[in-house]
DNA sequence: TAAAGAAAAATTTTCGAAATTCTTGCCACA
DNA sequence: TGTGGCAAGAATTTCGAAAATTTTTCTTTA
């Protein structure tokens, strides 16, 4: 591993789990101490990022965190919808007897994570968090890995990178207790998928990503006074 | 504009126009020279590209130009089918006067090149197949620039430009003519769109797509030999 | 002769200083 | 009092040398 690419998993990690301010300057200096990395690799993974839409640069102005808001979350959430259930419908069509196993695999592994969070009343940590972020990412990502399309693939991790800082950010705040069975979404989506029946799971992924965005539009409401501050300045 | 920008769009343009070859090694030293800058506007703008696919990196063994293939190419023209079909679909749907008036406006700008390039028999030069495409790019940005989703409009530019390299390959193999009247189609796309008919716009601007996808299927064929060798490499 | 290992060369990666550019605060002046 | 401009400070950007890594070449050994 060379420490560019370190410190570009570090501060995407960082930025994702809200540990920046969206807005936020990232200064040089700053980063280059709290990493303990020179210029060079800063610099390098900043240009990475910015081609994700993680930072915004300003000629001869530096890199600053790029902005959440509502209208953002929503093109990310219906673009998402757009991409992935085309790609879910190929993965129907073409996947194989791995793509089912990986599949049900998949889903069990979230199945697992969910129980045990959802059982214990005691506050979940982050490890809990990252955990049930990484199987909900697996899963999703399973779904669609049979599509046999790299841009398809490529666009859809992407906007799952971008919806995931606001479902990150919507954890953390925790206000509200949205009243949805989240497994049994799940459950009705891999099993139209098994089905084979992809105007089903189409529609059942599409009811899946629209309801976790009104939930996020909730959050992003409620917290609004500071979220919009940091969208003026 | 900084340095790290300049080469950025330098390096950008000689990899699509071909004066890399897919798969060669980019060393830093020689691109140092050639360039005349130094190590860190280089390296920021080979991250940069990496986002854009237009090179790969290896751990600890630098960057490549990435590769063409008739796999890679119907892709990358499928999936750009798949997303400014829709894009154009909202643009009908939302786009005003000022949408139509630039839609007139590019399609206009691009028929003169037309033209005038078809007219002559004379051998065409560099700054007018630079001038085609800039005209053909800015007409099939004007029909999905309505479409109100800054993510779809960034998945077309990066279909653009990945594609943007096999037609330049074309045009510079030059061992095949086509025999469609691209300006026609053009039109019909156009007629479509101002008569605010998604459905038949849509289908046309595939159809475009698809025939330029197999005439670029035919000339990659025609010269597989150099172009699988670099592959097999 | 072929394989393994070590030295040399080539290349990438990283660092910190230097150059450039932007921002801030102050002062002169209308 | 308000405005323009200049100097000081802060931040980004760039460079070339040094460190780390990979590739090539050469030598030794079975």
């Amino acid at each position: 591993m060379t420490l560019s690419n370190t410190v570009y998993e570090k501060l995407r990690a960082d930025i994702i789990d809200g540990r920046f301010e969206p807005r936020q300057p990232l200064r040089l200096e700053q980063l280059k101490q709290h990493y303990g990395v020179g210029f060079s690799p800063l610099r390098e993974a900043l240009n990475r990022l910015q081609g994700e839409r993680l930072v915004v640069s300003a000629l001869q102005r530096g890199f600053r965190v790029s902005s959440l808001s509502v209208a953002e979350m929503w093109d990310a959430v219906d673009t998402r919808i757009f991409v992935e259930t085309e790609a879910l419908r190929r993965s129907i069509q073409r996947g194989g007897d791995d793509w089912e196993t990986g599949l049900v695999a998949c889903f069990h592994a979230l199945s697992i994570i969910v129980k045990r969070l959802g059982d214990a009343d005691r506050e979940i940590d982050k490890a809990g968090f990252d955990d049930l972020e990484r199987r909900h990412r697996d899963f999703h990502a399973a779904l669609i890995s049979a599509c046999e399309s790299s841009w398809l693939l490529d666009f859809a991790e992407k906007l799952n990178t971008e919806t995931e800082r606001y479902r990150v950010m919507a954890l953390r705040s925790a206000t509200l207790r949205h009243e949805r069975d989240v497994e049994a979404e799940h459950k009705a989506i891999l099993d139209a998928a098994l089905a084979r029946d992809p105007d089903l799971a189409s529609q059942r992924l599409t009811e899946h990503y629209r309801a976790t965005g009104h939930y996020l539009e909730e959050v992003l409401r409620d917290r609004g006074a500071d979220v919009t501050a940091s969208l003026a300045g």
